[in-house]
DNA sequence: AATGGCACCAACCGCCGCCAC
DNA sequence: AGTGGCGGCGGTTGGTGCCAT
């Protein structure tokens, strides 16, 4: 038996958000939470599948997310990430507070694969083109030093199970996940003891200062200064990333968003 | 000014795992 | 144990804007 569809697709509106879409989805879901998708898009009067509706607030709407674009350190880190864990974007998000795991797959796919091929290196692998050729030729279980070691001798990490097919990134199934995990488990656990040792809330200031400027740059601007920024929202307001990231979840008591709402209603009286 | 190519990114599609029944 | 529903994930696509010609 075939597996039914998310939706009814019939009436079901398709595309871009509007403006007045993501002002009800907001408003639904500021005043009921989240308990089910699929009631979503009835409750709350919109045209869409409840999917869509999840979607939209996960990637644009989550009143959490940083916008802007990436640092060079990110984009490192997200180089690194992914040579651990490979296309498994929702994990490597989880690295990135306020950045959503289709934000660092579109980036990864439009501008970090292009870096890595400049450099010289597989965007798969981040094995040196050439060294991909012997690699093919049978040497799959020689292991290679990080793409990264030329910076220092402190990011030596052996990269052996990720390649054991040599072009693909990462087995699909659970169960060949579960082979590699055990390695997979002490690259990352190497990984994040290296970033452990970076002051994060350095790392943090220096997160802010380089993408305030660009806070929103969706298909509508809202005035930065009516958003809560990384030093003044109370989700930055502990000592540690950690902290942070423990208090993702009272974003849902949405202390933060009458300014957001202001700014919708701004922009619907501009129109 | 027109247009073709390219880059970027929001959104969709289909599959998978989990969980309730 | 089997089945169906739901949420989540990763791959892909289509629209839009920018830039060079």
């Amino acid at each position: 038996m075939g597996r039914q569809p998310c939706c009814d697709k019939v009436g079901v509106k398709r595309g871009p958000w509007t403006i007045e879409e993501d002002h009800k989805l907001m408003n639904f879901i500021l005043n009921n939470g989240i308990h089910c998708w699929r009631t979503v898009p009835k409750l709350s009067g919109l045209l869409r599948c409840g999917k869509s509706c999840r979607l939209r607030w996960i990637n644009y709407l989550r009143p959490d997310l940083k916008r802007g674009g990436f640092t060079e350190m990110e984009e490192d880190q997200i180089i690194q990430l992914h040579s651990l864990l490979g296309n498994r974007w929702s994990k490597i998000a989880t690295h990135f507070p306020g950045r959503t795991d289709n934000e660092i797959k579109n980036h990864w796919n439009t501008r970090i694969k292009k870096r890595l091929k400049l450099l010289g290196l597989d965007p798969m692998t981040k094995k040196p083109i050439e060294q991909m050729e012997h690699f093919d030729n049978g040497e799959k279980n020689k292991t290679y030093p990080h793409p990264n070691t030329s910076k220092g001798s402190e990011e030596n990490i052996e990269i052996k199970s990720l390649d054991n097919n040599g072009t693909k990134d990462m087995p699909k199934t659970e169960g060949k996940i579960e082979e590699n995990k055990v390695t997979w488990d002490v690259e990352l656990h190497n990984y994040e003891n290296q970033c452990s040792q970076v002051e994060m809330g350095s790392w943090i200031s220096q997160e802010n200062n380089t993408s305030a400027s660009s806070y929103c740059s969706s298909s509508f601007s809202l005035d930065e200064s009516s958003y809560p920024s990384v030093g003044q929202s109370p989700y930055f307001q502990g000592d540690s990333l950690q902290q942070w990231v423990d208090n993702m979840d009272s974003i849902l008591s949405w202390d933060n968003f009458n300014p957001l709402e202001d700014d919708f209603l701004f922009l619907e009286n501009k129109q």
